[in-house]
DNA sequence: GGATCCAATGAAAAAGCATCTCATTATTAT
DNA sequence: ATAATAATGAGATGCTTTTTCATTGGATCC
């Protein structure tokens, strides 16, 4: 339930902070990574009249909650997703800018080598592919 | 010699190109990875009296020529630097900013393998870590 | 060298994304 | 329900980067 992600969060239970879960949730499903714009323009279609600044400011709330995960993808704005705990990094189409996700184990740990070697105490990282996917090969 | 690099890059030799590349030559013995600020601020500095807009078009001019590449860090501006030919990653320090360089050939070879599993054409990538450099570690 | 042509530059305006301000509104606790 | 306080909306603002356009300067041909 929604409503208890927010009060664990220390926030309060609002209409826009519902109503933008609830969109993360359902884009989620077709895993989808939208940004501000995209989650207001949906608020638009279903006849909110929420706020753009309400929703950079839900959006990095919950970021900074744990909530969702923003990713910095070339040449565009940010992007947000549903934190759903695991990690994983991407792959961006470059002709339509559809997503997909993977995790790979042996990237995972030879960048905490790397990072040893280098003295350096590793804190996050950035890995992002970028491609053409299997739709936009085919309908070249 | 940095006028035949503009040429072969089809574009005039100017006071501006030259300065600007001239910077980027000089810095990167230190590796450094310098946002266009950066590069207004030491023209400054020597003197010349060079727009910014003119060292974000050439900037931008000699990214799509090859001569220098593109990054973008997290929280930070777009940074430049030379391009030497070789492909590295970085390491960042989220304390200092300081970057070191890297390759792993195994981490390469993963991400094509990753791209054809998913039915990708792999056309680039971006490999950031992000972490504290040996320095700031110390300094705690 | 000088004239000509076109690209490059500088200054300011504009664009684009994101954040901040502040008066108003809604939520929570009592 | 009331009071206290946090959240919201609209617009202003900030900051990086790009664009516009009048002017300047580099290259080419004589
Ligand atoms: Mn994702
Ligand atoms: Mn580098
Ligand atoms: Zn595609
Ligand atoms: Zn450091």
């Amino acid at each position: 339930m929604e409503t208890q992600d927010l009060r664990n969060a220390g926030l309060k239970v609002t209409l826009p902070r519902m109503k933008i879960l609830e969109i993360l949730e359902r884009e989620q499903g077709r895993g989808r990574h939208l940004s501000a714009e995209d989650v207001y323009k949906i608020l638009l279609d279903e006849g909110e009249k929420i706020g753009l600044a309400t929703v950079y400011r839900v959006l990095t709330q919950f970021e900074a909650a744990g909530l969702v995960r923003r990713h910095h993808f070339e040449g565009g704005n940010s992007v947000f997703e549903l934190n759903r705990g695991g990690h994983h990094d991407h792959i961006v189409c470059l002709k339509c800018g559809r997503i997909d996700e993977f995790t790979d184990e042996e990237i995972e740990t030879r960048q905490r080598q790397i990072a040893r070697q280098l003295n350096y105490q590793l804190k996050d990282h950035s890995l992002i592919l970028y491609g053409i996917c299997p739709a936009c090969r085919n309908s070249a």
